[in-house]
DNA sequence: ATGCCTTGGTACCCAAGA
């Protein structure tokens, strides 16, 4: 089963972006992020053999997951908060597979509430994962983290230093996720420094490689031993009005 | 580096992104 996550910096804008993709990559399921609307073009995305189910509100945020087969929505957001109304979190089963998209808080500027938000976030997603752990329900989340888990995963970890995607308490966010057991799929089989999965427009940082690992596919122990790949596609960034973010897809034996 | 782009919303600039 092959399963995508790509920050599509708004569905409106990238709608061609993403039918190209469909049409090359023939994924089973791709979860996409910041659709920036809330709007979903359902009926294109139906046109180019998929079905899609969406979480998503005005200009900000948004998540959606576009597959082969209809899903059945767990959770339309990551409990623990009911005042937080931001679309980053969907859960889902697929074909049997729990499967969960997500789009991390950024956290800048920092320090500041946007940062405490941040952290908060990520502390209810432990919560969440802890759960599903606890109930040995096996998955694959995956989305944009805004996380740069370690310093070979930027071009300039000085550069990073104070900035919400690397300061020390989000790492460790980041760890503690991880130390439930779960499995950075990318660096199951990819060790080197340097492997990015998002550009920012400014500064010519496409053209420089100057980019930040910090879209990523955690995986539960049972998943993780179905492992195949798990590889980052570049092409779609060379793409005329590209996303600054690209795909990162994941093959599981299931 | 308060900069450099890109998007959406609102109104011709600003917030937010990372």
């Amino acid at each position: 089963m092959k399963i995508v996550s790509w920050n599509v910096n708004s569905i409106k804008a990238r709608l061609e972006h993403v039918q190209k993709f469909l049409a090359s990559a023939q994924p089973d399921v791709l979860m996409i992020q910041e659709l920036k609307g809330l709007d979903f073009p359902e009926a294109d995305i139906k046109a180019t053999g998929y079905e899609s189910a969406f979480v998503g509100q005005k200009a900000y945020n948004g998540v959606a997951v576009i597959s082969k087969h209809p899903i059945k929505i767990i959770l339309d957001h990551l409990p623990g908060d009911e005042a937080d109304e931001q679309a980053r979190y969907i859960e889902f089963d697929y074909q049997g597979l729990r499967l969960i998209n997500i789009y991390a808080p950024n956290g800048n500027p920092t320090p500041g509430e946007k940062y405490d938000y941040k952290l908060g976030w990520m502390e209810r997603l432990h919560a969440r994962l802890s759960e599903l752990r606890a109930q040995n329900i096996q998955f694959a989340i995956g989305g944009d983290f805004n996380v740069i888990p370690e310093g070979k995963d930027c071009y300039d970890p000085k550069a990073w230093k104070d900035d919400a995607l690397f300061l020390p308490a989000t790492r460790q966010a980041f760890r503690r996720l991880i130390n439930l057991g779960l499995t950075d799929a990318f660096r199951v089989h990819h060790t080197r420094a340097g492997q990015y999965t998002f550009w920012d427009y400014q500064a010519g940082a496409w053209q420089r490689d100057n980019g930040i690992r910090i879209d990523h596919f955690l995986l539960s122990p049972s998943i993780a031993d179905k492992l195949v790949s798990c590889v980052i596609d570049k092409e779609p960034r060379e793409w005329d009005k590209a996303s600054d973010h690209t795909p990162i897809i994941v093959e599981i034996n299931w």
